[in-house]
DNA sequence: GGCTCGCTTTACGTTAACGTAAACGTCAGC
DNA sequence: GCTGACGTTTACGTTAACGTAAAGCGAGCC
């Protein structure tokens, strides 16, 4: 037990499998600097690293973000603090990228409110399908 | 006094202005059959059903969805509930909403929260900075 | 050695959601 | 009767996010 590597490493299949896409997506991606793998001659190794970077690009896609947007939030997760200026832009985004996310939770709870209704609506009207259903037949 | 219309009618121009969109989107989502505006002659004049209608655009384009699946959440507003088997698949559909707006409820909580995380960070350490450089300069 | 598998690069194709330009109609005002 | 402002249709252009096809490489098997 000289060296525990616990293997986390991944090839671009299983990647792929785990996470519903294609290996031409997620290659796509690398393309976009969204992931940077390591290689074995021309093959990708895929680290722990890479598997929450695709976790957090799934759920950005969810979300309606484009594959840029996206990379601007990755790229907040592991940004050098080094310039005070840059730190208080950091936080600019932070609060411009939260405000976006409460604007959709709005809309969402809106959304629900109304699905909620028309699904109220049509139970009241198959009800009554059925029972004059019954009635008659 | 004798006929109420109360002006509910609008201008391409002024829909766009009011959306903060172009007249080329408004005719575009027409040509997509998400909007059905009356005549006046060539011009198109809109009612308050399309107003709502775009309103309804707009709130899906925040959420991430196509066109497509707007035009089909909005077609599910004004369906003919004639048949039972179709008011079945309606309410299916309306549940497979419900779905996908949770799971997009539970990424926005989880983001919000990777945020929220962030934002400390950046602060504690914007606040040493800041320490530091007063203990020094 | 030949074959298959899995991965690679290169490159052209596709769909969605408009942008943009051209060319025309029409109505108010001068 | 001409000019602008506003609207129209037609059509080609553009960006994003991959899909898909072609051609080749390296490892393992028989």
């Amino acid at each position: 037990m000289a060296l525990d590597q616990t293997q986390t490493t991944y090839g671009i299949a299983e990647l792929a499998r785990e996470f519903g896409i294609t290996p031409r997506a997620i290659r796509f991606y690398e393309d976009k600097g969204l992931l940077s793998p390591a290689r074995d001659g021309q093959r990708r190794i895929y680290g722990s690293r890479d598997h929450v970077r695709l976790r957090l690009i799934m759920r950005g896609k969810r979300l309606g973000f484009s594959l840029d947007e996206i990379r601007e939030m990755i790229d907040l997760y592991d940004l050098d603090p080094t310039e005070v200026s840059q730190l208080k832009m950091f936080i600019d985004k932070l609060q411009a990228r939260r405000e976006q996310l409460r604007r959709q939770q709005d809309d969402i709870i809106e959304t629900l409110a109304e699905l909620d209704q028309l699904e109220d609506q049509s139970r009241g009207l198959l009800a009554d399908r059925e029972a004059r259903r019954k009635a008659v037949g």
